[in-house]
DNA sequence: GAACCGTGGGA
DNA sequence: TTCCCAAGGTT
């Protein structure tokens, strides 16, 4: 909780949310997903974008939000949708399991409540895939209720704004309240949306411009002339290096050998060519054990590299050429080359192919 | 609470 | 090249 020697006054923070909206209104950014100043926001897209949004730029956003509105227009038709659909609408965005829990909120917004989504934060906190971010989120930009959404924008401003000394995420909770204090009981839906606005265009990371801040007046870490040394952070462990095999079984007819990954975990329900185990002490030499059928099996030079947020990984490629007659192996089949591009598949498996079948 | 879970872009 | 990090959630 906020100790009583820093929290802000309650004249401050209604001086500040005042400047903050003042800023919005001249400054606002223009999103497909935003509802235009006075229009009505409809859940479901406040909730569509949030999804897709997280952990994710506004421009890699763009494209795949303006697919799935026209794929799926309402949460009906998303939750009627199979889920290979879904997962193939949201192959290269990453973080899989928000496909399902997006595919698996929208059954249950259906079934448990008519197909409208819940006002109340709690209840969205109750749906797959709404964190207490999205909940706060859609509380107050879809029904305008008094809400915080803390976003990594918000913990920047805010962390800036009080010079908070605390490193994340043991700040979170701090954040929160000092972010809920702020929140203007007539204004909650474009007060989330100006911290984000703010976070994102003027207190970015580096180099914030803080000669163009509305909150420059009140902000701690400006007066301190620290503002990008916030957020305070742990310092986080990387990851060691993994190896192991991917292969590639091409047939004489142009059919590639895929099979899906079990549904959770890495890459969970997504498309991929045969691969070994992931290890760091992962042997290429003794690779070919792996190999999913028997056949004269040819490494490609070189390795495909692809970072996880937790791990590097390398992968040796190796390709075989097999009869038309050839049976794939239990859970494997057979994808004409062309319909490739219609498959889930994730764009470590996307590079592994595209070194695979390089001439 | 820490670990896990993708990808692309910018500096 | 390397590092950071972007509208986080789940286990």
């Amino acid at each position: 909780m906020v100790s009583a020697l820093i929290a802000p006054s309650k004249t401050d923070s209604t001086a500040s949310a005042a400047a903050l909206l003042a800023w919005y209104d001249r400054h606002r950014r223009t999103l497909p997903w935003r509802a235009a100043p006075g229009e009505t926001p409809d859940p479901y897209r406040v909730w569509l974008s949030e999804i897709i949004l997280q952990q994710t730029t506004v421009a890699a956003v763009r494209p795949y939000y303006e697919r799935f509105l026209a794929r799926f227009p309402t949460v009906e038709a998303l939750a009627q949708a199979p889920q290979e659909a879904v997962m193939q609408a949201w192959a290269g965005l990453g973080y899989y399991s928000r496909a399902r829990n997006l595919h698996a909120c929208a059954r249950m917004v259906v079934a448990l409540h008519g197909g409208r989504f819940p006002a109340d934060e709690k209840a969205l906190l109750a749906l797959p895939g709404i964190g207490a971010y999205t909940a706060g989120a859609i509380a107050a930009i879809a029904f305008n209720k008094v809400a915080v959404a803390v976003d990594g924008n918000v913990e920047r401003v805010i962390t800036r704004l009080h010079a908070v000394e605390e490193p994340l995420p043991g700040a979170k909770p701090l954040v929160r309240e000092l972010a809920l204090a702020m929140v203007p009981q007539d204004r909650p839906g474009d007060f989330a949306q100006a911290l984000m606005d703010l976070g994102a265009t003027i207190c970015t990371p580096k180099k914030p411009a803080c000669v163009l801040c509305p909150l420059s007046s009140p902000c701690r870490a400006r007066a301190e002339g620290t503002a990008e040394t916030f957020p305070r952070k742990e310092a986080k462990t990387a990851g060691r290096l993994r190896r192991g095999a991917a292969f590639v079984a091409l047939r004489t007819d142009g059919h590639v050998l895929l099979r899906t990954r079990p549904p959770k975990g890495l890459l969970g329900g997504m498309a991929e060519v045969p691969v070994s185990e992931w290890r760091h002490d992962y042997e290429i030499r003794e690779a070919l054990r792996d190999a999913p059928l028997p056949g004269v099996w040819r490494r490609k030079p070189g390795m495909v590299r692809h970072v996880f947020t937790h791990f590097p990984l390398e992968l040796a490629v190796f390709t075989a050429s097999f009869a038309v007659d050839t049976e794939a192996p239990a859970g494997g089949r057979w994808v004409p080359r062309h319909s490739l591009a219609g498959e889930a598949l994730p764009n470590v498996m996307r590079k592994v192919l595209e070194k695979a079948l390089e001439s």
